[in-house]
DNA sequence: ATGGTGGGGTACCCA
């Protein structure tokens, strides 16, 4: 089973590519954040068209994230809990059917947190501890669980091009870097550093300044496994080609292989 | 060189 993560960068200016790579790539669940939609303008039809469940939980303008199964979701539940009075459209989770029980997939668009001396890296950090009490909670349940998503948060330097440039960013900062650690101490693997060595590998190229060519990449989108769900990875993939396609996303699609059975 | 590009939506916000 292929469970992949992307930041689309606007569902209805990319659908041409989404098309293309769900048919391309064809994983069994995908997340995709910055939708950049709301719910009733997402376009549904060409998605179900190709076999696919479609939950969203779209914002008008910017935001939104959207959760894509060819396996009907048992449960969805949309938005991070600990904060009522959040009404940014970052986070909707969905519980599948596989065969030896159930499986849970979260897919989440942290926020970017820039910039630093503004109210919005208050709230990065304030959504990062809110996902870390939310993750402590879910792995009481002992379940098979993936926190996928962009999180925005370069985990360590060789996730970068030249941490010079990124060292006063919010996607690179002590405290944000610290925040990922304890998502990881309290028991989540990172699925790529999990079937890789510690070289550079990118999943963001920004659209300025010729990043792309020069590759001049971070890896900012990430798999997040609980125990449960780590013991089943296979292999993981970062679909790096789709940032040369017309019209591209600045993030590529990352993706594992797992060893879950359809019910 | 304080730039550069792109989506959303129609004046700026967000990344």
């Amino acid at each position: 089973m292929k469970i992949a993560t992307w930041n689309i960068n606007g569902a209805k200016a990319r659908l041409d590519g989404l098309v293309a790579w769900l048919k391309e790539s064809n994983p069994d669940i995908a997340c995709l954040q910055e939708i950049k939609s709301v719910d009733e303008a997402f376009p549904r039809s060409e998605i179900e068209s190709l076999g696919y469940h479609v939950e969203t939980h779209g914002q008008k303008g910017f935001n939104g994230v959207a959760l894509l199964s060819k396996i009907r979701p048992d449960e969805v539940n949309r938005g991070l809990p600990g904060d009522e009075l959040d009404e940014q459209a970052r986070f909707i989770e969905g519980v599948f059917s596989v065969k030896d029980g159930v499986i849970r997939v979260c897919c989440l668009y942290l926020p970017n947190g820039n910039p630093v001396d503004s109210e919005k890296y208050p709230y990065k950090l304030s959504w990062m501890q809110r996902l870390a009490t939310f993750a402590a909670q879910r792995l009481r349940l002992e379940e098979p669980l993936i926190l996928a998503g962009d999180y925005n948060v370069i985990p360590e330097a060789h996730d970068c091009w030249d941490v010079k440039v990124w060292q006063n960013d919010a996607l690179f900062l002590p405290e944000t870097r610290a925040a990922f650690r304890r998502l990881r101490n309290l028991g989540f693997t990172d699925a790529v550093r999990a079937t890789s060595d510690d070289v550079p590998l990118y999943s963001f190229w920004d659209y300025q300044a010729g990043c792309w060519p020069k590759n001049f990449g971070i890896r900012i989108d990430h798999l997040m496994m609980s125990p449960e769900a780590a013991d089943k990875l296979l292999s993981t993939s970062i679909e790096k080609h789709v940032r040369s396609w017309e019209k591209p996303s600045d993030h590529v699609p990352v993706a594992g292989e797992f060893a879950f059975e359809p019910a």
